[in-house]
RNA sequence: GCCCUCAUAGCUCAGCUGGAUAGAGCAACGGUUUUCUAAACCGUCGGUCUCAGGUUCGAAUCCUGAUGAGGGUACCA
């Protein structure tokens, strides 16, 4: 039983005592004690006035009166207007540390027996992955992370859109104008070789567009008419057709791709029980069409196409099958979303997928629920905003992109020139040092990215390098290094506890607060399915660390007790950091 | 046209189911190192929470409308 909730029951009954009310706990609000007035538990006594019939001053003072004398852990009270400030006994907190705090499974629920699946990255085989990719990759790899954490049991997939009309367009232009151009040959990643013929295509198909246009065409009819596009789309019937020397080509080049994308997964850290391939579920979803037919969810119009009346529900009707009998995106959806069922069971599902589809997902997730498909009520759209250049959105196809292997580079580069300017790493080996590089680099991208609340739109000026001070990730970094190296000198373990019993300073007590929050910001953070969480309280908590470290001696304190538990403190925080930092996807350096 | 989302300090963002005088970081300015890592710490400056109504003892937070930005919109994914 948390302190919290013996408050609250405390409370309640000191308002059945004192004013013969029985109000519900919802109704005793309590929250954090506000930085300058003294106490940690703030009780807010507005809503009981109604019932004392009194001054909120003179309730709070009878119920803080109550309570101090019903609740042991209560020691002192001051009331401020509608406010019942409540100061926990230090042994609280101190007790906290040994009892909760430094237990390995500290802020690792226990199972809940579910089953989660989250599904991110979902890239396409015919250009690299840029920003917007990471940002995607980060949230569902720290979602799936922080999930765990809660109790749940994760399953990590990835989709991968390997098919398709644009596929088809990088195979092409590669047909036309590649020279059996390969990695080897070029020595470029395979995904970006892909994606410049992606870029030599869009160039050449827009050149015919304009020479069509020239020659009187409308930019309608140009478009349809231009011979790469054509061709392109012929390349697709026979990929379809099971064409050998096209299937062929398209897993030669899909292999290039793979083998790129396996190599940024790598470097950013993230990885998936689980692939899907598109190539292999384009098809499914067609006998949830008959069958949604035979339910009266969808009906056909006289073309044959297969639609779904959603008007009712404030949408629209919406396509579900073409006349032609071919799928369109949410036919696939449709049959993919059982198919992940059938294979896992699980509870819920989530898609880490872009805001620019929330419409889809509203649709996708209505459909199946229409077909009565229990499952479809643990369906959930984690929906992110886009990543945002000051020039605006980024455009594969106008090279308006920045490119994921691009900016790791960049940010261990950076990484590698500030950590060389401060110069503290002596005694690293060229291995360590590249290492740490790459841990700090990383670090400010992910921090970057998860800071800030998933449903927001993110901007990244390239011009402007990411911060390495203040909210950042290297700043965390930092705090973690700094308390290693104190438990390090002081040759800490776990193991040495004390019985510590003085009164607390105010940092001490500021610092163990925070620390005690861990459990409840992972709950949020899973609930709301929000990372961001997560990397704002690790900011708080290394924040308050600093300031610690700055006010209080630690390894200078003569006095055994106190040393002693300054370093469990240190301990404990460093713990805390990592962990959280971990839920992110970060690591955290021993020394920088 | 219709639908969805967002709007908080010069910039980038926090602000929990409505609660105290709206908080951080960056930038700017000033200070702190013979003392455990100065990627740090302390201070100053900076606000009509886009605007207008409404609900409430109490609104940045909830409701309605307006404005601005972004996204979606029936055979692209």
């Amino acid at each position: 039983m948390t302190l919290e909730y013996t408050i609250q029951l405390a409370t309640q009954k000191a308002i059945t005592a004192l004013y013969k009310t029985d109000l519900p706990l919802e109704q005793i609000v309590l929250q954090e004690t506000r930085k300058e007035f003294e106490g940690q538990i703030t009780l807010v006594t507005f809503p009981v006035v109604r019932f004392s019939k009194k001054s909120p001053e003179q309730t709070g003072l009878e119920i803080g009166e109550y309570l101090k004398n019903q609740v042991q852990e209560i020691v002192n009270f001051n009331v401020i207007k509608g406010f019942l400030n409540l100061s926990i006994n230090d042994t609280y907190w101190i007790d906290q540390l040994q009892k909760n705090i430094l237990k390995p499974d500290y802020g690792q629920f226990a199972p809940n027996g579910k089953k989660v699946m989250v599904e991110y990255s979902s890239p396409n085989t015919n250009k690299p992955l840029h920003l917007g990719h990471v940002r995607n990759n980060l949230l569902g790899y720290a979602v799936a992370e922080i999930l765990t954490a809660y109790g749940y049991e994760v399953i990590k997939v990835n989709l991968i859109n390997d098919r398709g009309i644009h596929i088809c367009k990088s195979m092409l232009a590669w047909q036309l104008f590649g020279n059996d151009e390969t990695p080897e040959s070029s020595r470029l990643k395979g995904d970006h070789l892909v994606g410049k013929y992606y870029v030599i295509f869009d160039k050449a198909y827009k050149k015919q567009i304009e020479e069509l246009q020239a020659s009187g065409q409308t930019e309608e009819e140009a478009k349809k008419n231009a011979p790469l596009i054509r061709q392109a789309q012929d390349l697709l019937l026979r990929w379809e057709a099971g064409d050998k020397e096209v299937i062929t080509l398209w897993k030669r080049m899909n292999s290039w791709v793979y083998t790129g994308f396996e190599e940024t997964y790598k470097k950013l850290g993230v990885d998936f029980e689980k692939y899907y391939y598109e190539s292999n579920t384009y098809l499914l979803g067609k006998d949830i069409i008959e069958e949604g037919l035979a339910k009266d969810v969808f009906f056909k119009k006289s073309d044959g196409s297969v639609w779904i009346d959603l008007t009712a529900d404030g949408l629209d009707e919406k396509l579900v099958l073409r006349a032609d009998g071919t799928s369109v995106y949410i036919t696939q959806d449709l049959g993919t979303a059982q198919l992940k069922y059938n294979d896992f069971q699980m509870n819920q599902s989530i898609y880490v997928v872009g805001n620019e589809q929330d419409y889809h997902f509203k649709v996708l997730f209505l459909i199946l629920k229409k077909l009565g498909k229990t499952w479809a009520n643990g369906l959930y759209h984690l929906s992110y905003g886009m990543v945002d250049l000051p020039s605006g959105k980024m455009k594969s196809r106008e090279g308006t992109v920045v490119d994921a292997d691009d900016l790791i580079e960049e940010m261990i580069a950076t990484a590698c020139k500030r950590t060389e300017e401060l110069g503290k790493i002596d005694g690293f080996s060229e291995k360590e040092k590249r290492e740490l590089y790459r841990v700090i680099g990383l670090g400010a991208l992910k921090y970057f990215l998860l800071k800030v609340e998933p449903k927001k739109r993110l901007m990244f000026d390239p011009n402007e390098s990411i911060d390495f001070q203040g909210n950042t990730g290297p700043f965390i970094q930092y705090t973690y290094a700094r308390i290693n190296s104190i438990l390090t000198k002081a040759k800490h373990t776990q193991q040495d506890g004390t019985n510590y019993s003085s009164s607390l300073t105010i940092v001490e007590r500021d610092l163990l607060v925070a620390l005690t929050k861990y459990p409840t910001i992972i709950e949020t953070a899973a609930k709301e399915h929000s990372p961001a969480h997560v990397a704002n309280y690790i900011f708080e908590l290394a924040k308050l660390y600093n300031k610690f470290y700055h006010e209080e001696p630690i390894l200078k304190v003569e006095d055994l007790p106190i040393r002693q538990f300054r370093l469990q403190l240190s301990a404990a925080t460093a713990y805390i950091i990592k962990k959280g930092m971990h839920l992110l996807g970060i690591l955290v350096p021993n020394k920088m």
